[in-house]
DNA sequence: CGTCTTTGACCGGCGC
DNA sequence: GCGCCGGTCAAAGACG
């Protein structure tokens, strides 16, 4: 995995060695144009084929991402790239950011500390109501009343739901005054031996390391399927992705459902793998997630995951299924090992990763330029990106 | 005495 | 409008 990591990282490093090269290119023929005072389409499309050109010439140069930022009143930088115009935000974006009241990855996993600079709208209500809807559940056996996954609850309720002679239990998290987070506590009513404990919302404060295992799941989970839920209708789907969605896989599987009464990431722990659930055809509605071409390459360091044996997604609107885990894993793992492996095999996926990135991207609207991966960015001597971001980022990495 | 759990009441959404 | 249901509140009790 350190192998793998080191590996992705200098990748990693090279793409955004590229990006700068690009903008920086970028911002040398924006001078040109502006000093030539002519404008044109042709010229505009010169001006992209130098840019790959020169892209494999100059991969070391580096260019601060403040210059990027420097023209935002120019349409023709702003309009020019697709990924520099995520990263910046577009108004819909932002609205989109701003609105998070509990994002699953914002603040304490990958703080932006966007949203306190910009106030929130009305317009953005519907928005925040959406992301707080989000579950993330866990499928455990476990006989104790509780798993135990770093965090401090606080009991406020207890209901008998509908169907399942086992009591609801509801839980808030106590580790910070007014942190968001609750939790559903019930036993599967097929086999009592199996603990349900579904997630909503995000923390407000630092995690312990003990819960940055369940954290980064939830966060993972909660934004692909938000990604999907939020998304236009248009049902466009990266066929890439697509076509990596009915790959076999090993073992635990997590499935998405995006359905009513809300959108809910189920994360099984408990099942064997069952390599007939992926031979299905993809279904014909597709769960969508706004891909763009290339997501940006901050993403991966958000997460900060290793690569693993994860081999295939499967999707649709309302269900997802994906296989995870490689069969080490498979011993007997402490919770939050398990839930850890499950996480890192799910956010490994370069489609998963993709997907996710897409997803967030969209979310947090690039307010903050890819914040969580200061860090990361920092070792490979990469300077363009989150030079405005706080420094409590990436602490998951690696985990 | 402070914190936490228990548990009935309350509220809003939804279907009929 | 009514009832059902899920989720939350808050008073009362338990506990250390």
């Amino acid at each position: 995995m350190n192998a793998e990591n080191q590996k992705l990282k200098g990748m990693l490093s090279q793409v955004t060695s590229n990006y700068s090269t690009l903008q920086m290119h970028l911002i040398t023929l924006m001078q040109h144009q502006k000093n030539s005072e002519t404008e044109s389409s042709l010229e505009n499309q010169t001006v992209d084929g130098k840019f790959e050109d020169k892209n494999q010439e100059n991969r070391g140069s580096i260019v601060p991402r403040q210059f990027l930022e420097l023209a935002p009143g120019d349409p023709e930088l702003s309009h020019s790239s697709s990924e520099e115009r995520t990263i910046s935000g577009s108004p819909a974006q932002n609205k989109k950011m701003i609105g998070r009241e509990e994002s699953p990855a914002s603040e304490d996993w990958a703080p932006n500390k966007a949203p306190k600079l910009n106030p929130f709208k009305p317009a953005d209500q519907p928005t925040e109501a959406t992301m707080r809807k989000a579950r993330v559940s866990v499928r455990a056996r476990s006989e104790a009343p509780m798993i135990s996954d770093g965090c401090q609850w606080r009991k406020y309720g207890q209901k008998m739901a509908k169907g399942n002679p086992c009591p609801r239990a509801y839980y808030r998290c106590t580790m910070a005054v007014g942190c968001p987070v609750r939790k559903q506590v019930q036993r599967c009513a097929e086999d009592r031996s199996i603990l349900i404990t579904t997630y909503e919302g995000t923390h407000n404060h630092p995690l312990p390391p003990a819960a940055m295992a369940m954290a980064s799941t939830t966060s993972a989970a909660a934004s692909m399927l938000l990604s999907g839920s939020m998304s236009s209708a248009d049902g466009l789907m990266n066929p890439n992705f697509l076509a990596r969605t009915i790959l076999p896989c090993s073992s635990n599987m997590a499935t998405i459902s995006a359905s009513a009464p809300f959108p809910t990431v189920t994360l099984d722990l408990t099942q064997q793998p069952n390599p007939l659930q992926f031979q299905k055809p993809p279904p014909t509605t597709q769960f969508q997630v706004p891909f763009p071409a290339a997501p940006p390459p901050q993403m991966s360091q958000v997460f900060g995951y290793n690569q693993s044996k994860f081999s295939g997604l499967q999707m649709s609107r309302d269900r997802i299924e994906a296989a995870s885990l490689p069969n080490e894993e498979q011993q007997h793992p402490s919770f939050t090992e398990t839930l850890s492996a499950a996480t890192a095999a799910i956010t490994a996926d370069p489609n998963f990763t993709a997907a996710l990135a897409a997803a967030i991207t969209s979310i947090i609207g690039g307010s903050n330029p890819s914040s969580g991966n200061n860090n990361t960015m920092a070792n490979n001597n990469s300077t363009d990106v989150n030079t405005n971001s706080s420094n409590k980022t990436s602490s998951f990495s690696g985990s």
